[in-house]
RNA sequence: GCGGCUUUAGCUCAACUGGUUAGAGCGCAGGACUGUGACUCCUGAGGUUACCGGUUCGAAACCGGUAAGCCGCCCCA
């Protein structure tokens, strides 16, 4: 049997390596000028703490996680998602005590024992973004602007941000309440799924796409109707503020996030352009939300908090699509000849990449022809022939590969002037 | 987890629907051109037709199983 990847793990291979590093360092620039600093968190944890924190009837918690008994006997779990070792990590140091805000991002593999998808894998990548220490709407708003900032940055367009709230505890009951009722009758019709849902976790109910329901959750109960006075005034300043920032939403009462910590505010972020479905199903790219008990919850202090995550393998995808990921060439390629020039040729392509410059050359040598083809193929803005004329004369020949043939360009450096020239051509990207 | 579709060269796809040695374009490599590119021309490498088994004189094609990928449901980023 042939050797591949396990299912649901995919290779990354450049030239696509070229854009997740695009990505990444466009979060890390673009999350660091926000205020916002990197945490990172072991791979696994124990099994313990996504049961209290996601879920236990949660489908993350109840089907989809790599659990396995380690040699110590004990649980652990790959992680399924960042907000909850996040939190743990945030308790375990008492972060908490050292600073009374407390702004975190994060980045990196997460692991779902889930049914394939376009965008949709086993081990995907999420980039997330954690705020402890505050109820403040501003710091809800202020991660939504750092959502929509990061995809105007990368070029992403038709995202549309959707919101809800989910109101905190004093409302959830009286509402759930109201829900139940409301779907109370059309039990006998629903199908499996739909009844278990009824029973578990009776808000996803407005999620569903059953037919037979569409009627019934359009004429549902809203749950901004049922707002205890602190979750609709919050809510309302969060809606103040995006206007004042001109951050466009649509309100969406169907929006009930599926971790079982949310409260209050809840955000996603869908593409979903007229005609282009490029993600299928998988049009969430981002979701997030407030989830104030989470740190209590765990042991921790009363800390409110506001986080989300995006899904990086939807975005790259999604780039992808939009522009094709191109190699970045050396500024200057050098050719060398069979003959005892050539380590001089090498010793002087080390030296101009301790300046500081991305210049190549071809180990394998062979016909100066080639090695010019090659250089023009891997995208190199200049090539030079170093050999025995040049090497007499201390003196590069360095022709200019953005020239068409038929009308070459090129310039004599000597060889003491080529490091400063390289410098100043660079500039002229 | 449920229902459906797909899999042929590195990539995109052919193969008259069961018939000899499975082809093409792109890409890759070599040459035309021993010291100068992207054009052109010539040549070449690369396939157990995803894997295992079955039907048949004969299978890339038909049947069964396995694996991987895709679509919808469910769920989620």
């Amino acid at each position: 049997m042939k050797l591949q990847a396990v299912k649901g793990m995919n290779d990354l291979l450049p030239p696509a390596t070229a854009l997740w590093q695009h990505v990444e360092a466009t979060a890390r620039a673009l999350f660091g000028r926000y205020g916002f600093q990197e945490v990172r968190t072991p791979m696994v944890e124990a099994t313990e703490l996504f049961v209290r924190s996601v879920g236990e009837v949660t489908d993350i918690v109840g089907k989809e996680m790599y659990t396995f008994t380690d040699k110590g006997d004990r649980s652990i779990t790959l992680r399924p998602e960042g907000t909850a070792p996040a939190a743990r990590a945030y308790i375990e140091h008492n972060v908490g005590n050292l600073e009374p805000l407390t702004r975190w991002f994060y980045l990196g593999p997460m692991f779902r024992y889930e049914r394939m998808k376009t965008g949709r894998y086993r081990q995907f990548h999420q980039l997330g973004a954690e705020a402890y220490g505050t109820l403040d709407p501003a710091q809800d708003v202020e991660l939504i602007a750092l959502v929509a900032a990061f995809f105007r940055v990368l070029g992403v367009p038709d995202v549309t941000l959707h919101l809800n709230t989910l109101g905190d505890g004093s409302t959830r009951p009286a509402y759930l309440a109201a829900l139940k009722a409301h779907f109370e009758p059309l039990v006998a019709q629903m199908s499996d799924d739909a009844k278990l849902a009824f029973e578990r976790n009776t808000m996803r109910l407005l999620d569903s796409k059953e037919a037979a329901l569409q009627e019934a959750i359009a004429a549902a109960p809203a749950i901004v109707d049922f707002l205890d006075e602190g979750s609709k005034a919050h809510f309302d300043d969060v809606r103040r503020l995006l206007a004042k920032l001109e951050l466009p939403y649509v309100l969406d009462r169907r929006l009930v996030r599926g971790l079982d910590y949310y409260t209050r505010t809840t955000f996603e972020f869908v593409y979903a352009p007229a005609g282009d479905n490029a993600l299928g199903t998988a049009g969430t790219v981002c979701g997030g939300g407030r989830y104030d008990r989470l740190v209590h919850d765990l042991g921790g202090p009363e800390k409110p908090a506001v986080g989300f995550a995006m899904g990086l393998d939807r975005l790259v995808l999604l780039l992808e699509k939009l522009r094709a990921p191109k190699r970045e060439g050396p500024l200057l390629f050098i050719g060398t000849f069979d003959g005892p020039e050539r380590d001089d040729a090498l010793a002087l392509v080390m030296r101009l990449r301790d300046a500081g410059h991305f210049v190549d050359f071809d180990p394998r040598g062979g016909k100066l022809g080639k090695q010019k083809e090659r250089a023009s193929k891997v995208g190199a803005r200049f090539f030079a022939g170093y050999g025995g004329d040049e090497h007499a004369s201390r003196t590069l020949k360095v022709d200019d590969l953005s020239a068409p043939k038929d009308a070459p360009r090129s310039e004599h450096v000597s060889l003491e002037a080529l490091a400063g020239w390289l410098s100043k051509e660079a500039q002229t990207a």
